[in-house]
DNA sequence: GTAATTAAAGATAAAAGAGTCTTAAATCAA
DNA sequence: TTGATTTAAGACTCTTTTATCTTTAATTAC
């Protein structure tokens, strides 16, 4: 897989916060259940993205997660870079060193174009674009089938 | 990271291999010499690459490996589906299911196509290709400076 | 102030990936 | 045939990732 668990679970809990649209926080137990994620690993993965900025949060009743930003502000790469860093946009494919431009192997060209390429889509998609796909049901955030209510 | 580095390993050795350019066999501790990796880490990286006949052995005197077939048509993508398995370019990015073509969230036109040209990447680079630029020096196999003699 | 609620923090455990070590089996050379 | 060499196979260990559990601290409602 391209991204970590940790990674994807970031994005979707992300995700379902985007979708709820209200100002206030969102408890990290209603996200693991809708999710159906554990509640205690997604606590620590919100840790990451508060410590990223990523989110806020709140203790104590009525607390929870919100996005720090608002959800068209907030793109996939933000996340991926946040919960597994940028190595995978910058390093060889190979895992080869002392390559460059200069004395490309035949993989250089395609691969860096690639790497590029990839960082563009991860970076031209925000929350708030697949928020709205998953509220007109065009795609959904878990593979159990009640998610949303 | 892209690749495992089981399978990065598998593409250094294989590479390896294909320099050696000679029809004899190649003994695994002189791979692992050469591309300063461990002996018998490298023993069973090769036996997935021989069950998966990109590579075949000999054991005793004289014994070792050597490609199954010639370098020009071992692809990269042979290796990598043989260490790490093709669900990297199948798989949705986000780990999310039933999604399809007739019901496309906002990544996966362009991830869609993006898995396809990374498999057609690795596809199009043979060991051969490769190799011939090691040769030629313009890009090298290992961290360590010394490799190839 | 007290109780209920919720995140924060950190210890612990299970699973997977990476790497090591030992023994067995095959092959070659003398 | 014997001994040296080299892969084959599998047990084992170490590390990282993934996941669980417990305790603490902050916030709100009453
Ligand atoms: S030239 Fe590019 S693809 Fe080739 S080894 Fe270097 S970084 Fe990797
Ligand atoms: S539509 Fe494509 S990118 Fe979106 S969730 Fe499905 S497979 Fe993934």
């Amino acid at each position: 897989m391209i991204l970590s668990k940790t990674c994807n679970y970031a994005i979707r809990a992300l995700l379902y916060v985007a979708t709820r649209k209200s100002d206030n926080f969102v408890p990290v137990r209603e996200i693991s259940q809708k999710l159906d994620l554990s509640f205690h690993f997604l606590s620590k993965i919100h840790l990451i993205l508060i410590q990223h900025h990523l989110t806020t949060s709140s203790r104590g009743v009525k607390g929870g997660v919100s996005l720090a930003r608002p959800a068209e502000d907030i793109t996939i790469y933000d996340i991926i870079e946040a919960v597994d860093g940028n190595a995978m946009f910058q390093n060889c494919v190979l895992g080869l060193e002392n390559c460059s431009d200069d004395h490309p192997c035949p993989l250089h060209h395609s691969w860096s174009e690639y790497r590029l390429n990839l960082k563009k889509i991860f970076q031209e998609v925000t929350l708030a674009d697949l928020a709205e796909k998953i509220n007109n049901e065009q795609v959904r955030l878990s593979n159990i089938t009640e998610i949303l209510d």
